[in-house]
DNA sequence: TGACTTACTACTAATTTGATAGTAACAGAA
DNA sequence: TTCTGTTACTATCAAATTAGTAGTAAGTCA
């Protein structure tokens, strides 16, 4: 795509990161536990030079931090910084739209991992509370 | 990409939709009120034949309704379904995550269109209340 | 020494995307 | 009636991206 980290949309500036379904999918498994090279390649069945790729782009984003576990032989593992962290509940607004819409057969689950006890997602607004989707809206860019 | 559509979660499921950024561009600007080819073409500068495809497919998967506002001349217009109005989360969280980790300059906002207020999303679990993102997760597929 | 692991790169084919131009079906003006 | 304009597209082809397979580097373990 063109260049989107230079509109003033927030919205299209983000997806400039994480517009592709690859990138999601990683961020995805990295929430669940994945770090490594190969749990990620197994896990999607994604090519190797397209994770070399995206694994690459989403360290330089900020999401991924490239740690070394081992010194000999050099292993390198991906996991998440804060900014990616943060970045869950994207996932979950996604997961919950799905849920909602797309699910036939079985769905994907969330549960808190120490309490065990499931996560329902939705969002609202910090202020009222109301959840978003119910009212219309205006959305202002700067500039 | 390869078979999402067919992969057991839901996050995947729906990431074949609209896991790339052009379709989630089209849901923004749908959602900030626009119904026209000409219209989605202006503002996101995409080729005609990607937003042929992208608006034929986000038709297709129940998102968007081609509505023949014309007849002579025959003239078709997009509109949300209440699948894609419930993709208003979605990019919101994406939205949200772009205003705490990439903000720099002008940052674009969210307003309710009748009261006129500023809206924050944020993402919660509707049981407890606790924001997203606070607690490690699990995250299950079925099967 | 040989098999195995892990994190990749090289190479090539297939597919998608992007850009430009053009078309169909009209409306309204001259 | 011809001319210009509007709107929603399609055709065409070059350029870029993605996918798939194979191979490599740097080790470990038996």
């Amino acid at each position: 795509m063109n260049n989107l980290s230079n509109q003033p949309c927030m919205i299209a500036r983000s997806l400039a990161l994480v517009g592709d379904a690859w990138s999601m999918l990683i961020m995805r498994d990295a929430h669940a536990g994945l770090t490594r090279f190969d749990e990620f390649r197994k896990s999607l069945g994604i090519a190797p030079t397209m994770l070399t790729a995206r694994l690459a782009a989403l360290t330089e984003d900020g999401l991924l931090v490239k740690r070394r576990y081992s010194e000999r032989p050099p292993r390198d593992e991906y996991v998440l910084t804060a900014a990616g962290q943060d970045f869950l509940p994207v996932l979950f607004a996604i997961g919950a739209w799905g849920r909602k819409h797309r699910s036939s057969d079985g769905v994907t689950r969330f549960f808190d991992a120490e309490t065990g006890s499931e996560i329902d997602p939705i969002t609202i607004d910090r202020a009222t509370g109301a959840p978003i989707g119910t009212r219309p809206i205006r959305i202002v860019a700067p500039e």
